[in-house]
DNA sequence: ACATCATATGCCGGTCACCGATATATATAG
DNA sequence: CTATATATATCGGTGACCGGCATATGATGT
């Protein structure tokens, strides 16, 4: 399946979605103020990801609605996509936590014993 | 330039620098310790990716030298590129809490069969 | 009346980072 | 003498993402 990391719009979609669901529409504006205002999710992205991301069960649609005479689709988290996120955020964790610390100046030992690879 | 967030490759280049500079394939096992044996980077993708920080200016070639019979080119991070990763970290690491916070704050979705629609 | 912004979904062409394979070369272990 | 580890490099293919475009309604402004 997808053992590929995630990238990080697809990372974003995940977490605004995993406190409860939301439309499109309403994504891009959660991604927005997650990012700080930094991250405006292109529709061409967000459609397009959405689309995969059902497709590998990671969301689901959880119901569609009409609001104010405009179509709603509403996204949920599935169980798959809530391990992977899961997942994903405590890989990502480590990479970070390392990052900072070799930026910091501490040498953490990453050494290992020659001919650790296969 | 370089105002897109960095793939996860990329980033763990930068970060496989951040203490002391290395070779192309020193790099290759030290991504392999720090994500420790779940990241086995390309040859593809390292060379690659590289020139692309070269190009950039996010890493630079310090010098080069024969060890051994085989010719290697030791590679350093940049100034810019001690920025953009400390920059790239500290954003990545507010995703990755906010992801974490939400999901802890768990909110399961209701586990329906398809097919099923308002 | 007309314009324009916010809401809302969706498609399509292009780009580029990454992947997998392949090529080349030396040193060491079996 | 063959395989593995070390070491660099190129190339074609894939797919996520980007930017633009199309479409439609409701609200606000002039």
């Amino acid at each position: 399946m997808t053992d590929r990391p995630l990238q990080e719009p697809t990372l974003l979609l995940l977490t605004a979605l995993a406190d409860e669901p939301r439309h499109g529409y309403g994504l891009i504006q959660e991604i927005d103020a997650i990012s700080q205002g930094r991250v405006r999710m292109r529709t061409g992205t967000l459609y397009g990801a959405l689309d995969r991301l059902l497709q590998q069960g990671l969301i689901q649609v959880e119901r569609e609605e009409i609001v104010d005479g405009r179509a709603r689709k509403v996204y949920a988290l599935a169980e798959a996509g809530r391990s992977v996120l899961a997942a994903e955020a405590e890989r990502l964790r480590a990479v970070v936590d390392e990052a900072e610390r070799r930026l910091a100046g501490h040498r953490a030992p990453a050494t290992r014993p020659k001919g650790a690879l296969a």
